[in-house]
DNA sequence: TAGTCGTGGCC
DNA sequence: TGGCCAAGACT
């Protein structure tokens, strides 16, 4: 039997019951295959469950504030799918009559969705016969056919996608693309593959060449930069200060308290003449693809007018606890806040 | 095109 | 523990 015949019995009984595979609504599918990029299916289906359900059709989701979004977002990470995701919905909505692309050309048009999305959008919903090459595609076919280029190289995103046009099945191309993405997230898994109960170990050209776990070729890494935050919690009673992050730097858009990226906190309230007494509350490091941060959240009490004193000069705003389910906050925020309103 | 963008799970 | 990686895209 060929690949595609092997790979698809094997999806039809192995398939995962996942709730963006119970109807082809291309904005369901959109919104599925934007939450899961770069993203567990079990890290996002929950949230994919309450986006569908906050916003059930893109005019919802168009008519609702880019923050609010954001906060929906809260907790999984790369934020620019979430504003480029609120982008789109307007787009589509004010400038496409609220109608989705219906195929790959005008899919890649949208803001958010490259090669692979549109690809993944088209063939599940569209039945648009192109393959969808993410990462388990690559670690699939790079094994399957022994393919030895580099996939963090240019050429290798063409190399792949032709190879897929070659055995995708033109009759079920959503379901052939989701049964090359299911079988690498199940069965070709990067480490320890469970090469012994794969639907295609048979005819796997790594197995015979024994070159399985050399595969797929990888040579770019990751440079991680070292940054130290300090977080200030300058509170007058039940209010304190929070700043919207408006800089292009992780967490755009989102909100935090006043920060000081610096080695020496002292010597930065110095220079800003800032009489502050701090109190080191807590202090953790949060590790990021490309960063790892270092950060001190610091206390200090104020009276009410040095509070607003202060937001004028930190410009941020003053808000209280229970204000804070309307603000996005980076997870670190997140765990400072649920830790200290805890009962 | 190389760098950048999060968070969590796994070994 | 630290490194790798996940249904990638943008600049």
């Amino acid at each position: 039997m060929t690949f595609n015949s092997l790979i698809l019995i094997w999806f039809d009984k192995n398939k995962r019951n996942l709730p963006w595979r119970q109807h082809k609504d291309p904005y369901k599918i959109w919104l599925s295959e934007i939450i899961l990029q770069q993203t567990r299916v079990a890290q996002g289906t929950a949230y994919y469950l309450r986006f569908a359900d906050t916003f059930p059709t893109v005019r919802d989701l168009a008519k609702a504030d880019e923050t609010e979004v954001l906060k929906l977002w809260q907790g999984l990470g790369y934020y620019s799918r979430a504003r480029n995701l609120h982008f789109t919905a307007k787009h589509i909505v004010n400038e496409l009559n609220g109608i989705f692309p219906e195929n790959f050309k005008d899919l890649m048009k949208l803001k958010g969705v490259g090669e692979y999305t549109a690809a993944a959008i088209a063939s599940i919903a569209f039945d648009e016969a192109l393959p969808a090459i993410d990462g388990n595609a690559f670690r699939l076919y790079a094994r399957y056919f022994n393919i030895h280029v580099d996939i963090s190289s240019p050429q290798a995103k063409k190399y792949f996608f032709e190879l897929g046009k070659q055995v995708i099945d033109p009759n079920r191309p959503g379901d052939f693309n989701q049964a090359v993405m299911e079988m690498g997230a199940t069965i070709c898994v990067p480490v320890n593959p469970k090469c012994g109960i794969c639907p295609v170990n048979n005819s796997c050209e790594a197995i015979a060449q024994k070159t399985v776990e050399l595969l797929p070729i990888k040579s770019k890494k990751v440079k991680v930069k070292q940054r130290n935050f300090h977080f200030l919690d300058i509170t007058a009673g039940e209010k304190f200060l929070i700043k919207k992050r408006i800089e292009n730097d992780v967490w755009k858009n989102l909100y935090n308290f006043p920060l000081f990226e610096t080695d020496s906190i002292d010597q930065q309230l110095e220079e800003l003449n800032l009489n502050l007494s701090l109190i080191k509350e807590h202090e953790e490091k949060h590790i990021l693809t490309h960063q790892r941060l270092q950060i001190v959240f610091w206390k200090a009490n104020v009276d009410e007018a040095e509070l607003k004193n202060l937001a004028e000069k930190l410009d941020s705003e003053i808000i209280s606890q229970k204000e804070l389910e309307k603000y996005p906050l980076p997870r670190p925020m997140e765990k400072y806040f649920s830790k200290k309103y805890k009962v």
